[in-house]
DNA sequence: CAGTTTACTGAGCATCCGTTCAATGAAACG
DNA sequence: CGTTTCATTGAACGGATGCTCAGTAAACTG
């Protein structure tokens, strides 16, 4: 797991401190938060007992920063999906529906640690914070596209407001399927879900396979 | 917190037995789950350290002890409140929505409780089988009622299985809110929503307020 | 090529955790 | 009322955990 090359220093300490963030997620999704300890990390990752205090100070540093990793990873995966798709906020809101179930960031070993790091936010301010800033931005630029679309669009009657929330919750629901019953999960039909929501709210541009017309009257 | 009049052996038994699950659900909502130990918890419930293995046998049982029960309060309770109801699909919809949020069941301590479990649900296969089955069935409750309400009141194109994970995932996520932010959560808000949700799907029998007629055409 | 810096090791330490168990006293029983 | 049953106590134990630190070797520096 830990192969280290003897490059420059400066690598070697990046290479080490990444692989001590993977190690804690692989730990924390199979074994669990609990059973997530110093020793096992660091026998994950192939390197020393005492090497997480030099790098990280203490554990509960090494945690954040493993939450930090995740969220700015997430984060930057869907702002790149908005920016390589067309303008138009019906394309634009498909592409936030095709990033969330991307296999790069809609894995069940990081929605297991993702649901890990939740479940102990009530009593660790500096999680609460992560996490409400996790989809509180994302559910911002959906209801932005959304709004978009119903008047572009031309519906009426649209509350923007409970789409969005409706549309975040559907996928948050989707990624706990994953993380607990991952036989009956797939890519597919859960992007498929998303999208038969959206034709259930605009018939004219969605249908359950995606994109129907980005610019129908 | 531990007041135990002497009476019979079995109503002390019984007493204390539900004291130590009660310190845990509060412990875990304060603490977490990660810093519950048997020491606060037999202290919170004030007895001895050693009685939580006298009851429990472990502190692992203890801990699905507490998870089922809270479980079974929560079907107990939508279960009840579906009885209570009328019988058209329309009010006993509504009927859920409003247990949901009900401070019974729906209150900042439970619902951290419930997201610590969900958390350690991937590494631990007895908490995820209570998990499943939490909303699972009632899901399928709703998907139900969804379904005749969209029959009886002639609405065309419903799509059951959307709506009714789209409404359940839309709970959760308010839950959520109660957790992260309890500040800016508020329970005439949240069945607000829900139903605001419902008058979309449902317009001529459901606005933002409940039910707007349980017979309409 | 010395000398300095620094990533890294691993044994050691203080602490805490879950569990056990002999002792206790009050309810249950006949 | 004497005996049994059992909820309860709290000290004790083995083990694990997070963290410290002196020591090491390899990369940097001039």
């Amino acid at each position: 797991m830990a192969t280290k090359p003897a490059t420059t220093r400066v690598k070697r300490r990046d290479r080490t401190r990444q692989d001590l963030i993977n190690a804690t997620i692989d730990s924390i999704a199979s074994q669990g938060f609990a059973e997530t300890t110093l020793e096992k990390v660091s026998k994950r990752a192939g390197v020393s007992r005492g090497l997480v205090n030099f790098h990280f100070v203490s554990k509960e540093k090494l945690l954040i920063a493993t939450l930090e990793q995740l969220s700015e990873e997430y984060a930057a995966f869907w702002n790149r999906a908005l920016e390589k798709a067309d303008q138009d906020p019906v394309s634009q809101l498909a592409a936030l529906v095709e990033s969330d179930f991307h296999p790069r960031v809609c894995t069940r070993k990081k929605v297991a640690v993702w649901y890990a790091f939740l479940g102990e936010a009530r009593s660790r301010p500096t999680y609460t914070v992560v996490c409400n800033g996790w989809d509180r931005s994302f559910s911002t630029v959906m209801e932005e596209r959304i709004k978009a679309i119903a008047e572009l669009g031309g519906y009426t009657g649209i509350d923007y407001e409970v789409v969005a929330r409706a549309l975040g919750a559907l996928i948050d629901s989707l990624w706990r399927d994953l993380m607990l019953s991952p036989k009956s999960f797939s890519r597919e039909g859960s992007k498929a879900m998303c999208f038969r929501y959206l034709a259930g709210v605009f018939p004219r541009h969605f249908d359950s396979e995606g994109v129907l017309d980005s610019n129908a009257a």
